[in-house]
DNA sequence: CTAAGTATGTTATAACATAACAAGCCGGAA
DNA sequence: TTCCGGCTTGTTATGTTATAACATACTTAG
């Protein structure tokens, strides 16, 4: 049993990994949208790597496999998946990371490790403090990016333990 | 007079340009670093913008001026003018914009407008939320990025007026 | 003056991203 | 069945953003 950290706790990794798929691919049914071998692999490869990972770093994984070897495959496969709202790009790291919450609508926020690059994504409700902050000018908030980066529990001195 | 908005709000550009150089002039002083010719005329650029400008955008204009041509001279100088707080990056458009409010410590929240490109610079506590959100799992935040991307007043429409 | 540190000039290349068009697949209408 | 229309993929080429590396010049303190 594999175990990683997400949102720095334990876990089935190999479950969590397993359950996305199957509800990426329910939704994709009742969306009418197809989820090609493309798509799915890249969504597995994000998930597995439970960490943002860049779209040539995708694409390398994909060209050894025999799926793909130009660019445009990896950034149609991440922008599908972007789409759907099975992954996420993190601005900050121009790369993309599996949603670890997907089918329910939120506004996420991600918790970026700079030293091991494992993203958590938490949620928290900016967005009313946002709102209020922005309704002041006259600003109509379409979308938010919030990115938080540091250290997570298992790369901070001193607390690397407690396995 | 020019006359901009900021913030969203009107204000005499020319003057706000001339105080945020003095500003700046000062706290290279204080701090013993230098406000070189590029650097000054970079900030300027910035300012007089007041919107969010990629690096090669700047730099086209530098070349004009004959203050450089080549990549290194435009990022050398945004990445002086962010270390110092003049500037921040704006992670979403690989940009750049003036701080509104330099010398004052602070979280900034920017506020893009996607129709007309200008960012606006709002203040919002998000810091304590997120602070707090992140120490349940652990995580220790270092740094933040908070980009909301929307319309503002100018560009919503039935809004333009009220001039 | 001169040495140390800082800044700039320059070349080259790395890393990230998309435009544009051709070719294949697949399902439904004729 | 055949054809068509929409979607997906293959591929070439290029555009955009960013930095490594090293040479040169400036600035300032001793």
């Amino acid at each position: 049993m594999t175990s990683h950290p997400t949102g720095f706790a334990r876990h089935d990794h190999g479950l969590c990994v397993t359950s996305a798929l199957a509800a990426a691919d329910a939704a994709c049914k009742a969306r009418g949208v197809q989820f090609t071998a493309v798509r799915r692999r890249v969504l597995e490869i994000l998930l597995e790597a439970h960490a943002a990972m860049g779209a040539y770093e995708v694409l390398a994984r994909l060209d050894r496999e025999g799926l793909g070897s130009q660019p445009p495959v990896a950034y149609r496969a991440v922008s599908f998946l972007v789409e759907q709202g099975f992954a996420h790009r993190i601005e900050r790291l121009n790369a993309f990371v599996a949603c670890s919450a997907p089918g329910v609508a939120h506004s996420p926020v991600f918790l970026i490790c700079r030293a091991c690059g494992t993203v958590a994504e938490a949620e928290a409700d900016l967005g009313s403090t946002l709102g209020a902050e922005a309704a002041l000018s006259g600003f109509m908030i379409e979308q938010t990016v919030v990115e938080a980066q540091g250290l997570c529990p298992a790369c901070q001195p001193g607390l690397e333990g407690a396995t």
